[in-house]
DNA sequence: GGCATCAATGTGAGCGCTCACCCCGATGGC
DNA sequence: GCCATCGGGGTGAGCGCTCACATTGATGCC
């Protein structure tokens, strides 16, 4: 930095002032400042500057080390409106969801010196493990969970699960298919939790009792060749596409025939679901209007309001997976 | 620190010592400090250490801004890897694959001080924008790519895609498909490019043309269409998985049969292709040694060591699609 | 016993930047 | 003509850490 300065003729203050767009430098010694930085091809020392300001302009981004579509669509929201408002994203994968390990990484991103952390971290052990670790420094759960401790500074934003579920079962009830039996997906996760929710809330409480099994499609698998076995209901609301995607595949090998002996409704409209056999209806949810809602409530909390807990709504997507043929 | 120091009752440079695991600390010193640190919660300040060691310790990622499963699965591998060695790992997404983008993702990750940067960045124009960049720090292109241009400080890895097109090609003759039709991706793309490659090498010059389509299962989807109704090979092979289920959907829309009518071998191994209707057949890649590798080969740079461009071998997984029923 | 050696620890400087504060000269109001 | 004001810019301290070097006492060897 002296050695622009020195070619400038300015001091390191003005070089500083013109790196920071500070209004009372001339335009003509902007300018030359400016000139100076290109012809050295001189960077601003990111430490040091973070050393005295105490803001690295870093987002930490904790998220399950899988290629799973909702938390990797999640990551790349984030880091879309986390760049919008100029913020670095920083990453740490976990590959348990217990409170040693949501610690580890806690502790990780503060060492680094982060200015918000956003947790992909959709499973209740998680929730009480943030809950339990005081941070110095906004966090924000990404998750639809309504239960989620009262604790300072931790915030909470997500895709309302719940309102998408009950899209999904109505439109299913909607088409004539009196039986909707809900696959659910690991109920120690959020989102499986509140869709099976959803569910209930539409089937009311005739409804039967759902099945749970994991998020993979080879759980979907093999609950479709039980359900091929054991009897077939008139549709079925599946926690997730891949959950879908077990069963038509089951369904298929069985022959059984999807949407005439049962329908089939998904969620989060993955990358593929339209071209399954048959496409799929499912819930779409949207990635970066979750990121950008993210990031405003990190914003929010350092400019001090109390950020109340929001929810983006869901949205239907109707393929012929749930759709009688005439 | 001094807080931690003064309650131990050494020097600052002590505590300095057993943060950064120094052997000449007595056990007993190093305990007491220890203790300090846990009474005090103290936490070392990170832009602090790195601004007098200009290492930060972290590794920038430049990756595309989507949710396929190649670059995000990529991601999670170098994750993984960098973890291990003890690395931060900062992201960049870039949602054009031109020059100026590719410039601003370095000038990003140079200003914030990243040790090493790899760069999931498949196409020509990046790699050219790349090579045309002074990095101060080694750079790691995620690539297949045959013909990255020998420019200093950067480096090359990827899964070898040539020959996961020569497996797959193969087994599709050897399961006596005499007409193997490749279904390209974007031919600016190193993967594609080299999965072409590969699938010319095995048919030879007798091969028929190939067909070049985008990455989504749309795209596969309009070409099934269009394939069904001029007439069907006896065997495709899709530049990856997306492209193979677009093709499915509209085979079975069309009433082709797969494998009887067409045998179909994809690319990726996605989650998923085992339920797809039928089963792929398609090409694996090893995303964890993937990870490893670049971070490896870095970490040789580094040391000063001239690192060849490594691959990683990819590995055939056969499913139904592809197999005759007897 | 004297000296080299080494383990264990302390001292001070400085990494590159921003912040608070100071300084200078031009302007304007009375 | 005098002083308050303000735009434009300079000065020095210090953020929290590590590095190079200094210091001390114990040990070993002749």
């Amino acid at each position: 930095m002296s050695d622009v300065a020195a070619l400038a003729g300015v001091s390191h203050q003005t070089v500083s002032r013109v790196l920071n767009g500070h209004p009372s430098v001339r335009p003509e010694t902007r300018e030359r400042v400016a000139e100076a930085i290109a012809q050295l091809g001189y960077r601003r020392n990111s430490a040091a500057r973070t050393l005295v300001t105490r803001r690295s302009g870093t987002l930490g981004v904790v998220t399950p080390a899988t290629a799973l579509y909702g938390p990797t669509s999640t990551l790349v929201g984030l880091e879309e409106a986390a760049r919008v408002v100029g913020w670095f994203v920083s990453v740490a994968t976990i590959r348990q969801f217990d409170g040693d390990s949501m610690h580890n990484a806690l502790e990780h991103f503060l060492g680094q010196g982060v200015d918000g952390i956003a947790i992909i971290a959709p499973t209740t052990e998680v929730a009480q493990a943030i809950a339990a670790i005081a941070s110095p420094v906004p966090v924000v759960l990404i998750s639809s969970a309504s239960d989620v401790p009262p604790v300072p500074h931790l915030h909470a934003v997500g895709v309302d699960q719940r309102h998408g579920a009950r899209l999904a079962t109505q439109h299913l009830l909607d088409q004539g298919f009196s039986e909707v039996v809900h696959v659910a997906g690991p109920q120690d996760w959020f989102d499986a939790q509140d869709r099976l929710a959803g569910w209930r809330e539409v089937c009311g409480p005739g409804a039967p009792e759902h099945i749970e099994a994991g998020w993979d499609a080879a759980d979907g698998y093999e609950l479709g060749l039980r359900i091929a076995r054991e009897g077939v209901p008139s549709a079925i609301f599946a926690a997730n596409d891949q959950l879908a995607l077990g069963l038509l595949h089951a369904f298929w090998e069985k022959g059984v025939r999807v949407p005439d002996d049962v329908a089939i409704v998904g969620f989060d409209d993955e990358v593929g679901a339209a071209h399954y056999t048959p496409p799929l209806t499912t819930v779409r949810q949207d990635f970066g209007a979750l990121g950008r809602l993210a990031v405003d409530s990190l914003q929010a909390a350092f400019a001090g309001k109390d950020v109340a807990r929001q929810q983006i709504p869901a949205e239907l997507v109707v393929r012929a997976s749930s759709v009688r043929r005439a």
